[in-house]
DNA sequence: ACCTGAACACCGTTCAAGT
DNA sequence: ACCTGAACACCGTTCAAGT
């Protein structure tokens, strides 16, 4: 009962030569090789348009090949999905002075990693964060809170918190397809609204401008602060 | 100009029968019917068993029926989510007293509307719910924050904010497959934090009991008290 | 108006076989 | 250890044709 865990989705397959073999050979993929190819279909082609028949042909591969490297589709998308959390910068663990500048700083960095690889943005989604970058975000994260002051329970639920907005948020701004820059889509959101049925949801037309008469950064910041602030608030002494 | 606009994923293509057809024969499909049986293939199935061609089966009805009345799959997800954002029940609009707690109730009910078609959850995530059900929480959420006292654009990213949380929750208590009840998850998780590499990730080994010990329920609540207060700090006047 | 047969152009994945 | 050929069991979607 020792060994590793047999059905989490993250322990990588050993990848160790056996030193005994007389004639090595360099092996032509690499999980990393392959992650990163993904990455480039996706940006390329879009997340519809993604396969691994595709994915093995970039990499001039017969599709086969790709199964010895990664167990299915999804062992990959969790890969995809850690390398693109990879991207958030996280700040140096400093003090607990300022760990709502911290947070804000975080969060603003795993958006635009996430905006940086739009078209993975969908197969980011519903999937927890359970690679090493994102554990690493997590424990980031949580030591920040930790430090802060906050007990254990609102840090955890403080991490929570933070990553569903940003995935949220990230995910209905690319919601429209990533042919599109941001500022495209929320003048697209602005008619939909606008195009309503008059009277039929009174508030919604009512809103319609108000809600896209600032970018989306704006519109993040503002989520963010309520969401920073709503945490303050759960600061026990201080 | 006037005709409504091509591209939108709602306006459900025009289902009225010619009146002067003499040999009037009831349609053996509706859209209403098909997302039934989505949601049912769903229930009994599981996310990635669903398949046109499934649906199409349970319904007795050769695959390419159902092109006639859905467009292609993506539209049948839109019909799918709105289906399951309209089991949400809206609390009378009454009057601004206790925005907050009508909001809580809000979001408790569109959490048990997602749990209660778990393996539907997935195609929710990224989806923005523009259907009729969806537009009409958003109108009623946005008239509860307005009638609270709220500015226009508060109001807007308020709603925003409560539905990437219920959505992201939901989305996460439910990842690890439809098999398993929300608890056997919880524990999981809890395994998964408790296994991790000792030392690799301090703060989240730390916070690995005290964020499972408690139900879902509770750590919904908890994120929800906290969104919510952070709220009510951007309340205006008052 | 509504449904079907037949077909197109794909998929993810397995597995015996090569080197 | 790593890659391939060939195949299996599917997909979503189209379209001419039936009623």
């Amino acid at each position: 009962m020792t060994d590793r865990p047999a059905d989490g989705p993250l322990p990588p397959r050993p990848r160790r030569r056996a030193t005994t073999d007389p004639a090595r050979t360099e092996p032509r993929l690499t999980r990393a090789e392959i992650v990163r190819a993904a990455l480039r279909l996706l940006a390329e082609q879009g997340y519809e348009a993604f396969s691994m028949r595709r994915l093995a042909a970039g990499l001039e591969v017969k599709n086969p090949s790709l199964y010895w490297h990664v167990q299915h589709k999804e062992e990959l998308f969790d890969l995809i999905a850690d390398a693109v959390v990879g991207e958030c910068p996280l700040p140096a663990p400093a003090g607990a002075e300022d760990w709502s500048g911290q947070l804000a700083e975080i969060a603003r960095g795993l958006r635009r990693a996430m905006l940086a690889h739009a078209a993975a943005v969908p197969l980011l989604s519903g999937r927890p964060f359970l690679g090493p970058n994102g554990l690493r975000l997590a424990d980031r994260v949580a030591g920040l809170l930790r430090g802060a002051g906050f007990d254990d329970r609102t840090a955890g639920h403080g991490y929570l918190l933070l990553l569903y907005y940003v995935v949220g948020f990230v995910g209905q701004e690319t919601a429209f397809g990533p042919g599109e820059t941001g500022e495209a889509r929320l003048h697209a959101m602005h008619r939909t609204l606008a195009e309503l049925p008059a009277g039929a949801y009174p508030h919604l037309t009512a809103l319609s401008t108000a809600i896209t008469e600032r970018g989306l950064d704006d519109r993040f910041e503002l989520g963010l602060r309520g969401l920073l602030s709503g945490l303050a608030a759960e600061l026990p002494a201080r």
